[in-house]
DNA sequence: GATGAATGAGTCTTCATTCAT
DNA sequence: AATGAATGAAGACTCATTCAT
């Protein structure tokens, strides 16, 4: 019988991990010290350690966070009856992701580019994240197959490679993004649609 | 010891850079010490400091350096007079990309995710990063230009579509790459072509 | 630990001062480490910089308070009703400057020197101690002015010129005292006492 | 039988004395570093130390010498056959120490400071410095006498009081002159002057 | 349960000095 | 004799984490 009730529990445990990422997306992952989320949460140091036990837990924990978010947005997209051609499909993905924000100073994107560093560095994140990506390809896949049942896609496509080719351009749209910053989703539909209008390579 | 010659003074400055990569690709920028590098380069801290003012700049001229290599690489590529179709162009790219390792421990790939996450902490890091990818994709929109030329893409082609496509791809293999593990070149050149076989989406 | 009473943190910035003052007489202010000092106090490093920000800040307040320390015993002297002779005032003084030693390892004399010295170094040190000394001039020129109106000193005195007079001989004290150490307080009174009883130079 | 002249060895040893002063002025003993004098002195690292073979020495001999510099010209002063009176001989040698400066950035009411501070950290310093100091007052003492012949002090005056008296109005003009900048040589003689003019303490 | 002061190992960096060339 | 690159032992300061109150 806690002394604080669950729903408590859980909006302290939100605002943590708001704090952390107002922070983490300011000076990156590692420039983040423990006492800034601790001043951005307005808790003390005690409370944030007994939500999560280190700042690795908390690393950790605000970067599958997002990427359920990420998930739950693509998987709405993906769930309509009628889909999209690939090119219109891209672009709806790619502006999802640049929308995503649930406060101003949240953005999907320079999230991404941190959390991928992380990877790098641990070995469960990684875990989680190539978990994430290839159930995204997945269902990318599944998207594929239909496009070739519906004559979308030419007899004998290879639903994984246009799967990897589509989340390639999607992680290549928020690089862009992030980096360069003038990319827009409709730009990798225009750029696709000139692709496909072209001669196809083997009958050049 | 008198004036060291320019060549010495060359080789050392490879050496420690050498080493900090080494470093860097195991732990991470951050997560690797300066003592790390001073270590693995078999100098003295003061050694490596009159090369390198601070770890900042380590890592500056760290990322800079990868960046200068692929981008040498990548000229190489699109140098040649006669260029493959787009689906090709982008699997050799990437097979170079995959390829550039100049020891056993330096991989391009992981080196990227290190870089970009640096960016969003580093003004000076992000813009030198943007003017190479926008150098990098500038050489593509002049690809996409002669491909229109050259009729492999139809006439009104919005070359820098066409090369925030492209380069999005590269990008978005380099992460796959990274994280989950299991794309292989080929695989863009695959997809691409399915999808360029495909009806063109605004004739379906 | 929960919030700390007010005076207990008054007393562990004593205390840290305390132990900064007992190295910095040991060794000067530049050759004290903070190890030295942290490891006096008896704290952590962290709890030291909890409290000083900085060496230089540490360094800052301890001359500080000196400072205001020696203006409280100067003003007790000086706030007495009948103010005795020039020379006995001065020899008052320079007792109560040899005197002041809140603990055996303090004297306000050796503290002096090396205030001085960082005088050179700290625009912001040299400010507080000009004031310190103006205020503390100004003090003896209001004395000369009540000495002038007493009759113990001419009509048409300069006060301004007697305070510095006055003021000299006490920080020349501090100096003999601290680098030759054969002086007295008592040997100012004699000395000002043989010059005054001597013709006046204009007179001569 | 040396490569170098000795005129030339004594050249260098002047040439980084001077450039250890100038540092030593601008940033204080311990702030100044070895790299900053080798770098002002235009010589090699290994030249500064082939004449000073450590910075503790440097230090030494920059103060000794200034010592020395300050000793020539108060015994030029105190040379003459015919003395002032007391307030006279105080502001000329006032006089001469503020205009105690071999270059612009030579200041000896400076360098004193940082000497004396200085003094608390090297025993061999401060006996050098309480020699030099004795001496001179011992020239006041002298000095004193010769008054008391003369008829300008009383009979049954106590010379080493005066002369501690003066030390401390010359050592104390350099401590004001350094620290708040607004004290005049002439003061001193002008606040001596009024406090002679005044009743003698004892017949007041 | 909550607090936030305290800890102390670990970080980056400097700098007096040496010595191979 | 002269050079200046190299050394490496300190130094100032940080920060994830704990635990007495």
């Amino acid at each position: 019988m806690p002394k604080i009730s669950d729903e408590r529990r859980a909006a302290r445990h939100a605002q943590i991990l708001d704090a952390a990422w107002t922070c983490f997306q300011r000076q990156g992952l590692h420039a983040t010290t423990m006492d800034d989320i601790i001043r951005a949460s307005g808790l003390s140091a005690g409370a944030v350690y007994s939500y999560f036990p280190s700042k690795e837990e908390l690393i950790f924990a605000a970067v599958t966070t997002s990427l359920a978010g990420l998930r739950d947005r693509v998987d709405a997209l993906l769930d309509r009856p009628a889909l999209p051609a690939p090119g219109a499909l891209v672009r709806e993905i790619a502006l999802e992701v640049a929308r995503f924000a649930d406060r101003d100073d949240y953005d999907l994107r320079r999230v991404a580019l941190l959390g991928w560093a992380e990877t790098q560095r641990s070995e469960r994140l990684r875990g989680v994240m190539r978990d994430a990506y290839l159930a995204f390809r997945g269902r990318l896949a599944a998207t594929a197959e239909s496009w070739t049942r519906s004559g979308v896609l030419p007899v004998g496509t290879e639903s994984q490679a246009v799967a990897k080719l589509l989340l390639a351009q999607i992680l290549g749209f928020v690089v862009q993004s992030a980096i360069i910053g003038d990319i827009d989703p409709a730009d990798l539909e225009h750029g696709l649609n000139d692709l496909t209008k072209g001669r196809p390579a083997h009958a050049a």
